[in-house]
DNA sequence: CCTATTTGCTTAAACGTTTAAGCATATTGC
DNA sequence: GCAATATGCTTAAACGTTTAAGCAAATAGG
């Protein structure tokens, strides 16, 4: 039990005098060992409790069955939850996740991506930062013959897997709700126009918007970090207009927290006054007052997914980067801070 | 840069026709190796776009500077922040971490290690989940002799290094601020006594109510497994008490959360007819109306130096487990939720 | 009964790195 | 000028595993 030094696969064969390969094929169930020789050999190796070097494996096969897996940070729920559907799959064939975060930094981002190449492993997926518009690095991936499946973040912006919810019909879900609820004056605060979700959701809003014959005020258009903090900051920014919005679309849900509070310590009735809706079903949408309506982004089925397809990659040998792009529809969760209308 | 084949020592000593062992040294500053072969070999694997095979050095080295971190899951502002810090540091030190979950389970958590031990990790860092309470699968980690720092659960069960914040004590602060602020009745939503720090929180505050004179209510103790839900039904549970109490110090944020909705719902003035504390400084407890008092764990600190912890036992190879047994004290964050007497 | 095939193993090389040991050559101290 | 030391490299083995190649013995096929 307390033996210091770990048992090798030579130290099984020496028991049963017996070589050290043919203890490596009893104990990977090899056709031209004999049943015999197979159980005594697991018998053995449970003694000694031999557990194989996973370094020395990975070497030789040239398979470290690591995947490395970047995200902005772990602390949202949507980034969480992808990650355990990733790690879900992922174990059951055999791999095992390095989690590293970005921060929404590009220099944490480049750092991470060059100790997971370092620790070499089999692929990687991918969230990029917020702050992330240079793609240099990841094309370094991508030269290593790695697979590089990106999520959420970093549609098309290289040319490699992708995995997403339809953030162009998500907007226009939520115009179309917020209109059904007799608003006229939508607002929307939204991410970085240079990141492709947040320029999608742009998109949509102003397109939705036209549908449905409302005002296009730019005004009413406002780029933002998507904090808490810069939440509160465009609230009272919206609230200081002359002609203030009847409801508020907020690409994010931390933003649209902020907006919320500003909103209470004013003591504006949502929805009444003011409807709220988010982006992202974080937990806390339905933990405050009023509970805030927001887009429900299928976390769970878009780690799966980004999992599987890296499987795919990694069984077939060829390297062909056959673009699996992935578009999920989202879905729409309307709570208090939107249901002007009961049912 | 499209090179397939990863580039390797051999190659770059071919290129300067001198031995791969050179190469080696050359890397690594040894002082036997002369500045210009040393200038030449850098400008070469620069060239090369060389990276060195992490596999191949820590099988040699018997080290894979891999360190395994267990937390119960990663969606909770504690762990992820203490996460975050272990990486920091250890990153530094050329180690990275390799994040697992065992969302509260025992035999996921057993899995966990099997998998770390399985990737030849240079330490383990854990936070046991609710459920463990057998420890041999620790002892095993123990007997493989590689260090392991536990933090925040498992303090004393295992004789190893122990990182977390004094329960006793921010139990002691907790009722002592109630007292302050002029509560009677303290109610105690605890975790599970089998889990030495919600026991010791038990212990806190029962000794707390003896120091005030405070009459101790068997129905005021109840043992929670501290999520929203059954937050929400102990203080259903409270509330159905003829005698009820007048404040709730509930042992985790989450189930305190429960407790305010209840509170909320029921139309029960916090803090004047019922003060609230949590435990665990969730973000959420600032967002929510009202506020939630609560305890502040110092997770980065924790983080910091769990890490520290393990890099001395890295560091010197004898591997004496020399019980490094750190315990933080708390703050307590007054809000909303308690704030009875105003400055 | 003789060839062909299958069975059950062994041998040896390989994965990419590190490192102890060794060996010239150059430098220093006296 | 000679021993002692320092400098700058090479050789070869090692880490623990996998696997291609090969070989003897057993079995099958005709």
């Amino acid at each position: 039990m307390t033996n210091k030094k770990k048992a090798t696969i030579k130290d099984i064969a020496n028991v049963l005098n017996i070589s050290p390969a043919a203890v490596s094929k009893a104990l990977h169930d090899d056709s031209r060992i004999s049943t015999k020789t197979k159980e005594a050999v697991k018998k053995v190796a449970k003694d000694l409790n031999y557990q194989p070097n996973h370094l020395a494996s990975a070497l030789r096969k040239g398979k470290s069955h690591l995947v490395g897996v970047i995200v902005p940070r772990t602390n949202s729920n949507f980034f969480s939850s992808v990650i355990q559907n990733i790690e879900e799959v992922l174990n059951k064939e055999g791999y095992n996740i390095i989690i590293t975060q970005s921060n929404e930094s590009y220099k944490k981002e480049c750092n991470n991506i060059d100790t997971l190449l370092f620790t070499q492993v089999d692929g990687i997926i991918a969230s990029m930062a917020n702050e992330t518009i240079d793609l240099e690095y990841y094309k370094k991936v991508k030269s290593k013959g790695i697979p590089l499946i990106l999520f959420d973040r970093g549609e098309n912006d290289l040319n490699v897997d992708y995995i997403g919810i339809n953030d162009y019909d998500s907007s226009h879900m939520i115009v179309e709700h917020l209109v059904k609820q007799g608003c006229k004056r939508i607002a929307h605060i939204g991410g970085y126009k240079h990141t492709r979700i947040f320029n999608n959701r742009i998109r949509g809003y102003v397109d939705a918007l036209k549908k449905y014959d409302l005002p296009l005020d730019n005004e009413l258009l406002i780029e933002s970090s998507l904090t808490i903090k810069d939440g509160r900051e465009k609230m009272l920014q919206l609230l200081s207009l002359k002609n203030r919005p009847d409801a508020v679309y907020v690409a994010g849900d931390y933003a649209a927290l902020g907006a919320l509070q500003i909103l209470n310590e004013q003591h504006i009735n949502m929805p009444k006054d003011m409807a709220l809706v988010g982006f992202g079903n974080e937990p806390f949408t339905s933990m405050v007052t009023p509970t805030i309506s927001s887009i429900n982004q299928h976390s769970a089925e878009i780690g799966k997914l980004a999992a599987k397809t890296f499987l795919e990659h990694a069984k077939k040998a060829t390297i062909k980067q056959s673009l699996n792009k992935i578009i999920l529809d989202a879905e729409l969760i309307v709570r208090d801070s939107s249901s002007i209308i009961k049912k």
